[in-house]
RNA sequence: CGGGGUGUAGCGCAGUUGGUUAGCGCGCCACGUUCGGGACGUGGAAGUCGGUGGUUCGAGUCCACUCACCCCGACCA
C-alpha cells in the first residue's frame, strides 16, 4: 500500500488534500496560491466544459473572448463592484524588464511604467460592458447572449486546490436585454441550467435560492445560487447567476432605442461556474479509497485489467480484452484496456480505485473459460460476475445505475443533515456538527452579521419556495413566510 | 497583516553537547523469482543540507540576516 489517504473521519481537509494530490488531479505550483491542473484533473474539467457548453448553446448562447487585462478606470465605474473586488486584484504597472545593473538577473524597467495600470480580470463585467456599449444601439441588437471560457485572478489570502485558488478557470455568461422581465427570466433560466447540470451530470444535489444583500455579488440587484452540502456538512456555493439590473448599463452608458423611439438603459445578467466544481465533485462522492466519479463526467468510465501468468495466458487474455474494449467503444463508452506489463493487477486495482473509475472489468483465464468477466463497482465496492454475451448492455445499465446511486446517496446525506430550527440557540448548539439549518428569517444586514459572529455560519440562501404559513424570524421575532438555509461554508 | 511552524535525494522524514564518507522509508533503475487486491530478494543511481554572511582547526548542527512554503485567524467563487 503505497498511496494511502488520511481517513476523512480523522481529518476531512487533509483527506481532501491527499486525494487531490494522490489521484493526480492537481498540485500546488511554484506560484503561491496557483495550482497546476494535471491531465487527469483537466480531463474532468473538459467533461464539465463539454456538457455545460452544449447546455449554453441549447439555450441560445454563443461563445466569445474578452481581454485578460482591464484598465483600472473601468473597474471603478460601478461603485459597489469595485468595492467588492478591489482588495483582491492583481495590478500590472510595467510592461518591460531589463538586465539588472549588477548583471544578476533582471529588474523591472522603471522607464516602462504604464500610463494607466491594468488589472488582471477578477471577473469581466466591466470590460464586457465597455465593449457592449459599441455593440448595442437598438432593441434589434438585443438580446445579446454571450459566454466566455476564461481564467480569472482573485488574490486570495488563503487558497485550497480547486476550492479557492488565486487563478481559476471558469465560464462567465454576460447577457444584455431590452427589458427587466427578460433579464430576470435569463438569470433564473441560467441558475436552472446550473441546477440541472449539478444534479444530472455531477450527481450533486443542490438547493437553489437567492442570496441576501450581504452575500450578493458586487454590483448585482439579485444573486441566485445553488448550494451543495459536502460530506463534512459544510456548504459549497457551486454556481451563481446574477440579475444586474441596469447598474452596468448606467456605469458604461449602454443605451438602446426601443420600438417607440425612446432611449433606455440595457438590462443585464451574468452567471458563472468554476473549477471549484471539481472540488465539489470530490467532496460530495469520494471515500477513503479515493475518488468516486459520476459516470457522466468520468474521463474513463470503464477500465479493463488483464490477469495472467504465462505468455500463453497473456495472449488469450489480451485478445479477450481487446474485443471487449472495442465493443464498448462502439457504444460510446469511454474505456481503457490497461494491458501494461509493467504493473501488476493488484496495483492497477488500487490505482483505478483511487482515480474513481466507475466500473472495473477484470479478466483472467478463469473468466475466459466461463465466458464471463469480473465487475467491480467503484461506488459500492461490490464485485460480481457478468456473462460475456450481455456485457455491453449490462455496462450501460450499470453506468446509469451508478450515476443515480451516488446522487441518491448524496441526497440522503443532505436530508439527514438538514434541520429545521426555531431559534438562534438551537443553531448555536448544533452548528458545530455541520449541516443545513432551515429557519424563518426577516432580519436586517446587521442581524445577519451578528448571526455570523455568533455562530461562524452564514445565510447560504433564501429558499425560492416560501412557506405556506407564517413563522417566527429567529433574529427579530417578526412573522414571515421567508425561509433561509444557514450553514458553515467553504 | 497578526499568531504558530517547516525548509536535508523525486516524495515523507531522522540526524544527540559542533567531529571522519549525511542516513532511513517509499519511489526510481537492473536482474531473478512472482502475477485473481498496491509482491519479494539481490545489486544500483540519486544530496551545492532554502540562500547569504559570520563564529570555529572543523557547521546540516551555533549566531545574524534573508527568502520560500505550510497551518490557525481577518477576506472570498
Amino acid at each position: 500500500m503505497a498511496k494511502v489517504l488520511t481517513p476523512k473521519e480523522e481529518d476531512y481537509s487533509q483527506w481532501y488534500n491527499d486525494l487531490v494530490l494522490k489521484a493526480d488531479l492537481a498540485e500546488n505550483s511554484s506560484v503561491r496560491g496557483c495550482m497546476v491542473i494535471k491531465p487527469y484533473g483537466y480531463a474532468i474539467w473538459e467533461k464539465i466544459q463539454q456538457t455545460l457548453d452544449k447546455m449554453f448553446k441549447e439555450t441560445g448562447h454563443v461563445n466569445a473572448y474578452f481581454p485578460l487585462f482591464i484598465p483600472k478606470s473601468f473597474l471603478s465605474k460601478e461603485a459597489s463592484h469595485v468595492e467588492g473586488f478591489a482588495k483582491e486584484c492583481a495590478v500590472i504597472t510595467h510592461y518591460r524588464l531589463k538586465n539588472s545593473p549588477d548583471s544578476k538577473g533582471v529588474i523591472v524597467d522603471p522607464e516602462a511604467k504604464l500610463e494607466e495600470e491594468l488589472i488582471v480580470r477578477p471577473t469581466s463585467e466591466t470590460i464586457i460592458w465597455n465593449t457592449y456599449k459599441n455593440w448595442i444601439q437598438s432593441y434589434r441588437d438585443l438580446p445579446l447572449l454571450i459566454n466566455q471560457w476564461a481564467n480569472v485572478v482573485r488574490w486570495e489570502m488563503r487558497t485550497r486546490l480547486f476550492l479557492r485558488t488565486a487563478e481559476f478557470l471558469w465560464q462567465e455568461g454576460h447577457t444584455a436585454h431590452a427589458t427587466k422581465e427578460e433579464a430576470m427570466e435569463e438569470a433564473l433560466r441560467m441558475i436552472d441550467v446550473y441546477q440541472k447540470f449539478a444534479e444530472d451530470t455531477l450527481a450533486i444535489p443542490v438547493i437553489k435560492g437567492s442570496k441576501t444583500e450581504n452575500e450578493r455579488f458586487a454590483g448585482a440587484l439579485e444573486t441566485y445560487t445553488i448550494e451543495a452540502m459536502m460530506q463534512d456538512g459544510k456548504a459549497l456555493q457551486s454556481g451563481t447567476s446574477h440579475f444586474l439590473g441596469q447598474n452596468f448599463a448606467k456605469a458604461f452608458d449602454v443605451k438602446f432605442l426601443n420600438s417607440k423611439g425612446e432611449l433606455e438603459y440595457v438590462w443585464a445578467t451574468s452567471w458563472g461556474v468554476s473549477t471549484r466544481l471539481i472540488g465539489a465533485v470530490i467532496m460530495t462522492h469520494s471515500d477513503n479509497n479515493g475518488l468516486v466519479l459520476p459516470p457522466n463526467i468520468a474521463p474513463l468510465q470503464v477500465i479493463i485489467v488483464p490477469i495472467y501468468k504465462t505468455d500463453e495466458e497473456r495472449r488469450q487474455v489480451l485478445d479477450y480484452g481487446n474485443k471487449i474494449e472495442s465493443e464498448l467503444k462502439q457504444h460510446q463508452i469511454t474505456v481503457k484496456f490497461d494491458d501494461r506489463d509493467t504493473h501488476k493487477p493488484g496495483w492497477k486495482f488500487a490505482e483505478y480505485e483511487l482515480k474513481g473509475v466507475p466500473i472495473r472489468i477484470a479478466i483472467g483465464p478463469k473468466d475466459i473459460e466461463k465466458k464471463q468477466v469480473e465487475i467491480a463497482r467503484r461506488d459500492t465496492l461490490e464485485k460480481f460476475n457478468l456473462s460475456r454475451e450481455q456485457l455491453v448492455a449490462q455496462i450501460k445499465v450499470l453506468l446509469s445505475d451508478i450515476q443515480q446511486n451516488i446522487f441518491q446517496k448524496a441526497l440522503r446525506f443532505r436530508q439527514q443533515n438538514t434541520y429545521e430550527i426555531s431559534n438562534i440557540d438551537e443553531l448555536k448548539e448544533n452548528i458545530d456538527k455541520g449541516g443545513f439549518y432551515i429557519a424563518y428569517w426577516e432580519g436586517s444586514k446587521e442581524d445577519e452579521k451578528q448571526l455570523n459572529e455568533q455562530t461562524k455560519a452564514t445565510i447560504r440562501c433564501i429558499l425560492t419556495e416560501q412557506s405556506d404559513v407564517n413563522g417566527t424570524c429567529i433574529a427579530t421575532g417578526k412573522q414571515t413566510k421567508k425561509r433561509v438555509i444557514i450553514a458553515k461554508a467553504y
